[in-house]
DNA sequence: ATTTCACATCAAGAAGACTTGATGCAAGTA
DNA sequence: TACTTGCATCAAGTCTTCTTGATGTGAAAT
């Protein structure tokens, strides 16, 4: 377990209008329970994977596995510090996904 | 194909937060790009399965699958009229959604 | 230099989701 | 009544995703 820092702040891209592909991805990755746990345990600041790893009782591997796909989805991102990998979740992203839903009901289909 | 009548308001009951089980079920329904077709044919009003078969152009069962799976999600809702089944997007479902990505971000994983 | 720790990745198997062709059924139509 | 149309459902096969144990890697500690 690493020692207890100060958190760092990360760097804020934040696209606007999500393709529709884009959307599924961060709708896929949030579908799922486990995924949505670690979202939920990183809304409140960034963690390291073993701290995840601990709170949420899961096999490494397995936790691993489910970072990688909401990172790849634009959800989480990782900062390395020493042996550590921090993840944070990018705001921006359920944001933007929320600007889509509201897309979604707006035009008719016209976007 | 059915013959061309005026669209039927169709009955609203819309609950307001969603357990985190049903907002992973829209998620999941949303994700597939199929369904969200579907979704998206319907933001502009209800039409019957063999419209949406032939617009989508998609086998019958294979709609009727996802149909259902969307139905289930709470996102369409279906009313039969003679011999046609029609669809209708639930607006308040994704109304629902949206404000279940608010609850994400605005308290620590509290609700 | 060796060991340990934190984490990623891989391969194989298990589980789940989707597709397809066949079948069933209810509501019209002839 | 017999036939057709619109749709749901089912069973079997396929494809995707997830899990698990093993292995690899880089950074710190000894």
């Amino acid at each position: 377990m690493p020692p207890v820092v100060a958190p760092v702040a990360a760097p804020v891209a934040g696209g606007c209008c999500l393709a529709s592909a884009e959307a599924r991805a961060l709708l896929k990755a949030l579908a799922d329970p486990i995924r949505l746990q670690v979202v939920e345990a990183l809304a409140d600041g960034e963690r390291c994977v073993c701290e995840l790893t601990a709170d949420l009782a899961l096999a490494q591997p397995r936790l691993s596995f489910h970072l990688r796909v909401l990172r790849e989805a634009g959800l989480l991102e990782a900062r390395q510090q020493g042996r550590w990998t921090y993840y944070r979740l990018r705001t921006e992203a359920i944001s933007a996904l929320r600007l889509w839903l509201d897309q979604l009901l707006v035009c008719g289909a016209r976007v």
